[in-house]
DNA sequence: TTGCCGTTTGCAAACGTTTATGCGAAACGC
DNA sequence: GCGTTTCGCATAAACGTTTGCAAACGGCAA
């Protein structure tokens, strides 16, 4: 076991230096004809490939990209994780995933052991880096690793140093909005996981905002608090929905996950979706599709939010050059879950 | 940028040699507690971490585990990642996670690219490990992997040195069908994907040996042929399902994500489950959760299934001392998909 | 003081690459 | 034919660790 060939085994065999047999690898300088096509069927003989670690010592580039996720379970980071790996391996990146369980030590921990691994960029999606009041601990660890190792947050990020892209989170709440009230709806309900998130806040916020704008009529009952980003919080957030003295006509679910709880729950309690309420969900995830029915729900482009976290990653320049603050644009996808009222 | 602080730098403001600080870090030998303390706050200070890919260069141990995964938007092959994931933390090991998309030449240039990153071992989960006819030139890269590096296959797996566990599939089918039995049931259909995986195989075979040993009354329409395991299939196969002569009392699918396909379309055309017809499933994702109505599901222990492959990844020991072929139980969580007729 | 033994420590080689440097030979211009 | 340029290649140093070996050190018995 463990009895890898090497580079200098190829050149014994071949009759030249291990010089010789690197810059066939790599392609840098010319190499005889006669010579390269010896070491080429060796290479092939043998199925040799060269040690990425050796080659990362030596050249400072692993060609690894680290991500740091909250949660793995839940779609939304497993639609961005899919797409990163995607696009990272296009660009001859491999990709380190780390769930951090949304658990704080977890953060720093799994940091920690994902910086050792020398990656060239490290993505931090979701969890204390989008927090309101970062937690200090973590704040120090990351700044730390960025005297090292470019870092990028999949959020907006206050960390001067740290390029945050975001969800556009304020206009996908806006879109959801102009959705519903394009239908006709003008008294809608929310129900929003209070985590102080940014995003989160952002999304409350432009909800407020919007009522306002449009004088809407409102009802204090309508916004309602669940603890988690699960179906189990939108099936209790519509319970208490139910328990409101008078109904809005839709809801908003604070994601695909709540949404599609918030439909279940209703369909239990014989509330019909969308001939009694509308309902829209937000991250369109592959669970709307599997909802019934299908859920309406704020889209983003996933491909180009990698791709866009990518560049920022493997961008070599000065790190001021970065915009610090990108935002990824939202659409909307109809399904079935709204009606025209 | 990319100014990493190394153990010659910790030795020099330390006055010790870097011998001696690797002792610390290590914890190898004894080192004078002057010294030791001396050092220790240099690392704190620098928040230094050793570089993982030197170390891993001289212990020959990268402390990483490769896997390769034939769909990585697929929530089965996501709980198998996140157990993974989590218990390799929990080990000291980084997972390094590639996702094939199914396709041939992927799993090539994936394989191709993970064991240049010389990780410990590799897991491979679905493709065309698990084909009943595997691909030449995948088996031919598989054997050489083997030379140099710990194979597991997260599926039953004909190649010699190559330890397989798989999930009880057979025994699955047969849950399935008792847990049906069990409510009265004796025309059951199946909704299933074809490909020719190992797995799905076996499933279809035992399907068809337990209506055979039960003398269940069986039309070969409610045997239905899918094209992919997805919610699409689900949706075609019940569209097929409803042209049937006869309806059967109770519907197998392939796995969660045909199974809310099914429920899905029945819904769609009127037909209610489970008062019309019961449907169950396999997998027990967190889908089954989120379907409407909650889905019975054949269940599987992920923790369990990712200690099982760690074990085997992990085990230094001779590769003949590993059996070969591991299953990992099943059971049933009962929902609200199925009723008594 | 000497010798011995056990602990702590430094030196240097090793892991498998890449790449700067320089050298010899071939190719060129005259 | 002779300098001069170009090309192909080998040598060796470097990347940041760990670790075998041997030397230094300190304590203690003789």
């Amino acid at each position: 076991m463990k009895k890898n060939i090497t580079i200098y085994d190829i050149a014994k065999e071949a009759g030249v230096s291990p010089a010789t047999v690197s810059r066939i690898l790599t392609g840098a300088t010319a190499v005889s004809p006669a010579k390269r096509e010896r070491v080429m069927e060796l290479i092939e003989k043998y199925h040799f490939r060269p040690n990425a670690l050796a080659r990362a010592l030596t050249v400072t580039q692993s060609h690894l990209i680290g991500m740091l996720v909250a949660d793995s379970g839940n779609p939304y980071y497993i639609s961005v994780f899919t797409a990163i790996e995607n696009e990272a391996f296009k660009r001859g990146y491999a990709t380190l995933m780390m769930n951090t369980h949304s658990t704080p030590s977890f953060e720093i921990a799994m940091l920690t052991k994902l910086r050792e691994l020398q990656p060239d960029a490290i993505i931090v999606c979701g969890g204390r880096i989008d927090l309101e009041q970062p937690d200090p601990a973590f704040i120090s660890l990351l700044s730390s690793v960025r005297e090292s190792t470019r870092l990028i947050a999949g959020s907006r990020c206050p960390m001067p140093g740290v390029p945050g892209i975001a969800i556009d989170h304020r206009a996908s709440m806006e879109l959801a909005m102009k959705h519903l009230m394009g239908l006709g709806h003008r008294e809608i309900g929310f129900i929003y996981t209070g985590i102080p998130y940014y995003g989160t806040q952002q999304r409350l916020a432009r909800f407020r905002e919007i009522i306002q704008e449009r004088q809407l009529p409102f009802r204090e009952e309508w916004l309602i608090h669940v603890p988690a980003y699960d179906a189990a919080s939108g099936r209790l957030g519509a319970e208490k929905l139910l328990q409101c003295q008078r109904l809005p006509s839709a809801i908003l679910g604070m994601n695909d996950m709540v949404s599609a709880g918030i439909l279940r729950e209703l369909n239990h309690r014989g509330v019909k979706v969308p001939e009694d309420i509308s309902v829209i969900g937000f991250d369109d995830t592959f669970v709307s599709s599997i909802t019934s029915p299908e859920l309406t729900s704020v889209s983003y482009d996933y491909q180009l939010f990698a791709s866009m976290l990518l560049d920022a990653a493997l961008y070599t320049g000065p790190i001021d050059a970065l915009p610090s603050d990108q935002l990824v644009p939202v659409f909307i996808t109809e399904r079935n879950s709204c009606r025209r009222v």
